[in-house]
DNA sequence: ACACTGTTTTGATAAACGTCAAATCAGCGA
DNA sequence: TCGCTGATTTGACGTTTATCAAAACAGTGT
């Protein structure tokens, strides 16, 4: 549809990114498939490291940051910055590719916005 | 100056969630210490036995389960469930009471809603 | 070809985690 | 009081995880 210059905001809230599969947690229990499908999602941001990792990422101008934008931003090593990069990229939160010398990543809101919604108190305000 | 703030904030509808405190993780980052804070809940929900456990009580009639309503759902061992609800109340998500011999847990919906409002581009505008 | 920078992989180590069996605690009823 | 049932705690075991240093990989420029 419109392709306004909404912000953000928009891809959660159709239908189209979380794919109304699930309903809130609250509203109904979640089968063991779902759980097992979940939980590695949870884990992957469980992290402080991973969680601000996937919000820098994330507001970063652009949509994307150099893992450079973001090494400085920790107290940790290079190599473990990677490996927190690529538990977040194994869970689907994130994607990354390499332009020259430079990796970029990038979020994907879908996933998160599952997420989101999953733990949301209620699904569709419709009405 | 600052006073501009985001609309975006009061999304829990529960009343008591009303922090206002932390915009969602995809337009601002994330700072060191709310990190630290999020990340053991997420990590409280990390795990399939735990997700279904808090799912069961959130949406038990009456808004509570007794324990001996939880176990007969899972694989696991009486004190296996025991430690996962143990996590799942440290953590703050759940709370319970002890009523005769049975013990009682039930959800605490400020805190899934606030994880949901960290993680969500949506502005679920209810009332 | 070489050196240099940015990023990831490998290997190792200590801490945290999930699970169970056994023991313990908390109420209830005879 | 004693025994019974529901629930939690304790102690142990194997697995997973976060982290680092060192090595390797990928591109760029000389």
């Amino acid at each position: 549809m419109s392709k306004q210059v909404l912000p953000i905001v928009d891809l959660a809230g159709t239908g189209q990114a979380g794919q109304a599969c699930c309903a809130p947690l609250v509203c109904e229990p979640l089968n063991v498939a779902e759980a097992e499908e979940l939980a590695p999602l949870f884990k992957a941001i469980a992290d402080p490291v991973r969680l601000r990792l996937l919000s820098l990422i994330a507001c970063h101008e652009g949509g994307e940051a150099c893992v450079c934008d973001l090494t400085g931003a920790f107290e940790v090593t290079g190599p473990t910055i990677s490996h927190h990069l690529k538990v977040l990229r194994q869970a689907g939160l994130i994607d990354c590719e390499r332009r020259g010398t430079w990796v970029y990543y990038w979020a994907n809101p879908g996933v998160l916005a599952r997420l989101s919604a999953i733990l949301g108190p209620r699904v569709t305000a419709t009405t």
